[in-house]
DNA sequence: ATCGGCAAACTACAACTGTAGTTCAACTAC
DNA sequence: GTAGTTGAACTACAGTTGTAGTTTGCCGAT
């Protein structure tokens, strides 16, 4: 199992769900997709679903009629598979040049950098008694 | 043209090359491609190019024998645009959210985190002088 | 003019994705 | 228990991607 996790925004979406909930029947996620916008043929989510679990991402319980389906992944997993897709392609692996890149970008307040400052001492703190 | 640039790790190769180059013919990408271990055939690499030129991400220049590619884009669209997907499907739009993953990612080091921090500095200073 | 090589253009094909219809079995409500 | 509903399983199909072979046309060397 490639611990590689490259996943699709559709796909994404499916997890999403699945993540928030903790498992879900496939009916269950239709009618939630679709309030959010997404409005996709019951058939077409569970073929979705079939092949994430085929892809060995969701595992299934039978639950009377039909199946229950659950994360077989955590989030931070396909985070950090992505992340890294991410900082692979686009920063030359430089963690810190993304950083930067999400610090220059017009969406970010005053509020959220004092909050990274925040986070930064954070990480400082917990490098110094976990030394690396 | 959608703002949308979601490109696989094969296409951002090709425009890594690209974008580190300028400009650059088919064999000759192919030959770096191949250098840096990806070794795909001549024709691979032209249709490859052609599938991109076709989206509007390259741009070509006839040069005697063969074609001249050149980035239609410049990365740091391509950057918004796959760092904004990343956000908005894992980190629910959260910036601040992918920041902390970041600095809690294994990768990171000291000295980087020195680095963040002037680097929020910087940004704390352009907020105040440039106004939102 | 002729031949050989290189690159473009076209064709091919399998895998994966988004999308959904059809069929069949089972459960639900009369 | 007969019909309707629901969902799984199967089938389908177009678009994209990774991959490359084949064809063709141009260019330079003989």
């Amino acid at each position: 199992m490639p611990d590689d996790f490259q996943l699709s925004d559709l796909q994404l979406s499916l997890m999403r769900t699945l993540w928030e909930r903790g498992e879900a029947g496939a009916s269950e996620i239709q009618r939630i997709l679709a309030d959010s916008g997404r409005d996709l043929a019951q058939t077409t989510v569970s073929t979705l679903l079939g092949r994430l679990s085929k892809r060995g991402l969701v595992l299934t319980r039978r639950e009377g009629r039909g199946f229950v389906y659950r994360p077989a992944i955590a989030e931070h997993e396909i985070r950090q598979s992505m992340v890294s897709r991410v900082t692979d392609n686009l920063f030359d692996g430089n963690v810190t040049a993304l950083v930067s890149h999400l610090l220059r970008s017009s969406d970010i307040t005053r509020d959220d950098l004092a909050e990274v400052r925040r986070l930064i001492a954070e990480a400082e703190h917990s490098k110094e008694s976990d030394h690396d």
